[in-house]
DNA sequence: CCAAAATTGTCACTTACGTTACAATTGAAC
DNA sequence: GTTCAATTGTAACGTAAGTGACAATTTTGG
């Protein structure tokens, strides 16, 4: 299973969108010089304290990410799946964790500490740029969720929010968005009442069906109307 | 006036946070490879479809930030001043424009094309690192920002932002925030009414002074209380 | 010094979200 | 199959923020 192991994580690294374009020595560094760890449901890929400072890429499994707010609490984020990169160099953090990250599903990860980028920077700088890649593709989610937050009244930043779920997810089915209604209202900062009374709201318009512990997008066109205000209902 | 310019332009960089570490060497190489700019108020630093695709480093003058949310509505985000890096490689954007920067005041700007970021890499691979560092940062401030008003309800919020700018600022004066109310609301997603209403409220606790155009922050401490929701008045 | 513009202070009215609580479904474990 | 936990549906009520409008104040420019 140890070859199979390390065939199968360059494949989610060949796949993730933050290493596309570079080439394949540089997947076959980090391959080399990764730890493989497993966590289990419940635990913290990135405790306060934690002594891994370094990078880890999600293989296989789902986490939540939350983002510590004033006042000790905790933001649900977003969802974090393979390939996705969780944790950060301390060199540049700059200041109190960032994010934590809880595992949803048992999961596995490639950790790469600060020692490994250094030595894999020595021989292919690219990672630098991969990694000012993914910097900036966090910046764009975490900049357009802060957008939605200001400038949209709930209505709309739910439309908004399911849109973007729709955008993230790779996989086959991407009109079914797993999540509850409580957990989408932590996500939003609004109560599962708000969220409720939307949902049916739009299900009564045909843009959406409601299941038990999911949504699915009936009319993508319609929710970006809603997004988007063109409607004024 | 040229002389006088290098070496001021070289300034700006050595106080800035992001090059703060770096060799002098990458600091001589990004004044020598890039273009001194100059834009007056109104001008905007970062047009949809520029084709000025590469990095801007603001060297003097106050630029605002703009986000864009869907249904063409333009979030202000922030301001931007010396030291501080706008725009960014196209390679890394992956999507429409991620933010607009429009000039307050007269500005200067040192630009550095892709090709120029080519060039400094291939002889100085430090410049990723560096970019990889700011855009960490960005994404910081971005997510501090989506936390806040998803978590905070808007007494706390303006707390908190208040807050985040006396962190922000650098100048002399730290206490003095000089910002109408009106756009204050506008970067809070909130109305000049609910602005003034718990400004007005902070100032009848001896919290923070208002003026015109301006808020002086009196007792740092008692923001951060009302900020941490630790006194429920 | 005066006029115009920008900013702040305040009003009554409306709306939409939050709070609290409980019932009705659905899914999963045993 | 049966039980239990998780999730959704729904209600009455209070409250805080939005809307629109106008007066008072401070700054700016001629």
């Amino acid at each position: 299973m140890q070859t199979n192991d390390r065939s199968s994580i360059f494949e989610v690294l060949r796949h993730a969108a933050w290493l596309k374009g570079y080439p394949d020595d540089l997947l076959h560094r980090l391959v080399s010089e990764g730890r493989l760890v497993r966590l289990n449901p419940g635990e913290w890929a990135q405790a306060e304290g934690d002594d891994r400072p370094g990078l880890s890429v999600v293989i296989s499994g789902l986490l939540h990410s939350y983002c510590a707010a004033p006042g000790d609490r905790e933001v649900l984020i977003g969802f974090v799946g393979p390939g996705s990169v969780i944790g950060h160099a301390t060199r540049y953090s700059g200041g109190p964790r960032l994010v934590t990250a809880v595992c949803i599903e048992p999961s596995t990860f490639l950790e790469l500490s600060e020692e490994a980028l250094d030595r894999i920077g020595s021989q292919a700088p690219h990672i630098w740029q991969a990694m000012a890649g993914f910097a900036y593709a966090h910046m764009r989610s975490a900049l357009r969720m802060a957008a939605e937050v200001i400038s949209l009244r709930p209505r709309e930043r739910i439309a908004a929010r399911l849109l973007a779920f729709h955008d993230h997810i790779q996989a086959a089915d991407r009109h079914v968005i797993k999540i509850s209604q409580e957990l989408l209202g932590e996500m939003m900062g609004l109560t599962r009442k708000t969220i409720n009374y939307h949902l049916s709201n739009f299900e009564g318009a045909g843009l959406i069906r409601v299941g038990y512990g999911k949504i699915e997008l009936a009319n993508i066109r319609g929710l970006k109307m809603i997004a988007d205000r063109v409607v004024c209902v």
